[in-house]
DNA sequence: CTGTTAGCGCGTTCAG
DNA sequence: CTGAACGCGCTAACAG
């Protein structure tokens, strides 16, 4: 099943097995031929080795993806975008998994370098100096991912700031005026950006944040949970909480009905992040719906682009910050 | 950073390099010789070519994992225990998701046969037959992992009759008696053995299952939900609820908490899975823990030995069944 | 329109 | 202990 046994069966010269397969239309090639070459082909069930192509091509036809933690639904959508976009150019992806920095992660990366054209970068925080130094060394194309690293590589983003602004106006035109901000993992810039944003948008409408009401959740459930039990501790609670993030809004429900509070009759709740998940807790999770399907499509997009020699730019991708109200704010009630 | 170049800068052959690089131990070079190579190697920051190396060798030193959807976080321990095993073996992994039979499905399998040396299947309904003819088709080693098609490739499976078992077991052990199945999608022999394991269990103890105490779920939050709303509906509802999969729960506390019923108080409920998000649930899960880590390793290390020329056996992983116990369950109460 | 030829980078005999 | 030479399967000139 190489291409010399095809050629040997069709009577031809394996070069033009070869053209015949892949150009197709480019050579016209004498009908007879042409027939009995895919014929050939057919019924020795001819594929075309991978790894000699690559070889000698020099391009691998396939892109990785690295993600921190395949636990977290809050990213699924964007590897559905990047699927996508990739089954659409006929490139293969490699989705990895690369949490904390264990020194495993290493070979992981190593072992990927020599495999793909490109890398999508779905992690990163700002101290990622490891990572940093891999991606500089492969000398690879290579876009971050709704996360950026300071005069790093390209980047495809979400308008964060108005991600986060969009809860908060939510939130006051149900006429919440105490409002404390679940954050991100601060060291990453996405959640940085939000708090931004967040900030700006309470200030525009004229709100102090008062000290007490942001705490940082981690990206994670455990972390959410954590925060959302800091913000609601002290004597005066917030109206409502701004939540950076799906999976951490988890956590936050587990925290605040172990406090015995009821959405959204105590507290109001509203998420970013879009997920079947958040139509299924108690109560259904109001949320900013984001279009990560289309940030992974475009972020694939670019890297594939710049695979080809179109260097990438810097990218923020349009998202309506849509609200999906599914009952989880309600205006405020006097304590 | 070839071959070549590296014996160039070190003043020797390349195949001395190429020897010194890998055997190492194998032949005793002159320490001289040894630290020129060694030190031109770092120097140019040489890595070997994956895909010169593959064409040689004939391996691809990777293989993949057929995932149904990458949103099932019923999962991810599984991927985990894979990576892990490949990681030890030095092999990289390759996750798709190859959700509905989609005609773009077999495009991305067909780039995926020239790419690994076998491939890892957790996506199995009986009536797949265009996967099987693929997995017939590429002639490479292929290992299923907690699912199995009859007469197909070999399987790694847990006891999943004796899973099933432990929710019948333990909601008995409460007191129950009038247990409904919320079954995962009967379709997959998972949910088929599941339901062997569940009767014979409600048998053993004596009891039968009326009409109307099982319902398909189909392994997702929606029709986890779904199911749950069948299975209340009647005049008479059963005391506890004995749930496939933590995915399906999650749509199933929505269909309960929608009805007004609290658990455990109306209604018990037990699942199989275990997840971090079975602890933030409201209320949280009692869970019938599966070692699913160690399930994904051994399938990775089957389908690894099978590579190395040692052809798979059906394994059955046992797994303690153990019961975590978040208080969903309580005795019945007389309606 | 089709055959010939020359590598892509590497691992492996076989000599020496 | 090290070098020389061949070929894995494929593509892209270049002939014819």
């Amino acid at each position: 099943m190489t291409l010399v046994d095809v050629a040997k069966v069709a009577g031809v010269d394996l070069s033009t097995v070869s053209r015949l397969l892949r150009d197709d239309r480019a050579a016209s090639y004498r009908p007879e031929t042409r027939a009995r070459v895919l014929a050939a082909a057919e019924q020795l069930g001819y594929r075309v080795n991978a790894q000699a192509r690559a070889l000698r091509l020099g391009r691998q036809d396939s892109i990785a993806i690295l993600v921190p933690d395949l636990d977290n639904f809050g990213f699924t959508a964007v590897l559905r975008g990047v699927q996508e976009a990739c089954e659409e150019a006929g490139v293969t992806l490699l989705i990895s998994e690369i949490g904390s920095s264990a020194p495993e992660r290493t070979d992981r990366l190593a072992a990927l370098a020599g495999r793909v054209d490109g890398v999508l970068v779905a992690h990163a925080q700002d101290t990622d100096t490891a990572l940093q130094a891999w991606l500089d060394d492969i000398r690879l194309p290579s876009v971050f991912v709704q996360r950026s690293i300071p005069g790093a590589s390209v980047s495809v983003l979400f308008d964060e700031e108005n991600n986060a602004a969009a809860m908060v106006d939510h939130l006051v035109a149900m006429g919440h005026r105490d409002i404390a901000h679940l954050s991100g993992d601060l060291s990453t810039d996405t959640a940085k950006r939000r708090k931004v944003g967040f900030d700006s948008a309470m200030a525009a409408h004229g709100l102090s944040i008062p000290r007490g009401r942001r705490a940082d959740g981690g990206w994670n459930i455990e972390g959410g949970r954590a925060a959302a039990e800091k913000l609601v501790a002290g004597r005066k609670r917030p109206t409502a909480l701004a939540v950076d993030s799906l999976v951490q809004a988890i956590g936050m429900l587990g925290a605040l009905h172990a406090k015995g509070l009821s959405i959204p009759d105590d507290i109001s709740v509203i998420t970013i992040d879009e997920h079947p998940l958040a139509a299924h807790t108690t109560p259904p999770l109001t949320t900013v719906y984001l279009d990560q399907r289309e940030l992974g499509r475009r972020a694939a997009t670019a890297l594939l682009d710049w695979v080809d020699g179109t260097p990438a730019q810097n990218l923020i991708v349009e998202s309506p910050s849509d609200i999906i109200d599914r009952g989880s704010t309600a205006p405020p009630v006097a304590q």
